[in-house]
DNA sequence: GGACTCCGTGGGAAATCGTGGGAAAAAGCG
DNA sequence: CGCTTTTTCCCACGATTTCCCACGGAGTCC
């Protein structure tokens, strides 16, 4: 199972290149080569870089939608509009497609510095403002064990949000 | 399982290298060729380290969340930003990335005392002074016994004479 | 109590990574 | 059809990282 891990500082450089971290790179070392997909994120302002297999598999849940329901289908194409299938160049960079940049608060032509996360199947880009703001940030109010608990309630429904006594 | 004990008091060097205790890794015998995952604690300004094994299960459970529900996101982004899989070095080191060692009141670039301590399955690693402070420190007003007996009842409500719910 | 082993610490050299720029190819325009 | 502009590919250099070696000191064993 993929598990990409890590936090890397980059930059983008005026021509809209990321250069993509070289551990990153070893991590995807067996996928690396049928490219990556880069995507909106469906809730933040960042960009989602899946390996390609990964990115089947959400073609293949895309693929359940139904054709004669407009809300599926108005999903889809906002789901979908603007993903793209890159591949990191010789020196190990990713040039991602303009339009994809401002989603991410990230100005084309402009160099910049950005966050690069690794968060298991998948990879998000942020602008480094971003990032700190939103992912760091200390909201201080921010309950941590609440959405632990509600989450995973969510992922098993069996299990009494109160017992956590079993393994 | 893993039963890390122990309280260690070392050093970081001023490449970011943490000293990782020779007891400790006798202890992580088995596993340490597979590496170390480290990562910032939800909760307190300190680092965590867990055997990768260990992080295994954790990703598996990620893997179950929803990519279509925004909750599951953010609880997956608050947990996994910045985990790291480090090794140690031929001279029993850890290298800490830059990036995290701010979360735990260290500084990069800069030699400095920290405090490790084996808790279970997983490794926290404190600097020294918010150690002292926050674990070792005297609130006196603090209740231990009340705090222990929440617990207990959190993790086996079946035990509570006032609680026949369970089943 | 002495000698040996292992541990923690520092530093340096080599390999690697990131960044910028430039040339060639492709696309767009008159 | 040729010229201009954009895009893509590739090379090279500076900076960083990573790996490795060596030494001082503490702990341990006899």
């Amino acid at each position: 199972m993929l598990n990409l891990l890590g936090e890397y500082h980059c930059r983008i450089d005026a021509k809209g290149r990321v250069s993509f971290p070289a551990k990153l790179r070893k991590q995807l070392d067996r996928v690396l080569h049928d490219g990556l997909v880069v995507n909106r994120d469906i809730f933040e302002g960042c960009l989602v870089i899946y390996p390609k297999p990964e990115w089947d598999k959400v073609n293949a849940e895309m693929s359940r939608l139904s054709r004669y329901d407009r809300s599926h289908q108005v999903f889809q194409r906002k789901f979908m509009k603007g993903a793209t299938l890159v591949e990191v160049d010789g020196s190990g960079r990713l040039l991602v497609p303009a339009a994809l940049l401002g989603h991410a608060g990230l100005e084309a032509g402009k160099a910049g510095d950005c966050v690069v996360t690794g968060l298991g199947e998948k990879i998000e880009v942020w602008s480094k403002a971003r990032f700190e703001q939103q992912v760091l940030g200390g909201e201080d109010d921010f309950d941590f064990g609440a959405l632990a608990e509600k989450v995973r309630h969510d992922i098993d429904p069996a299990r009494n949000p109160n017992d956590s006594s079993r393994n």
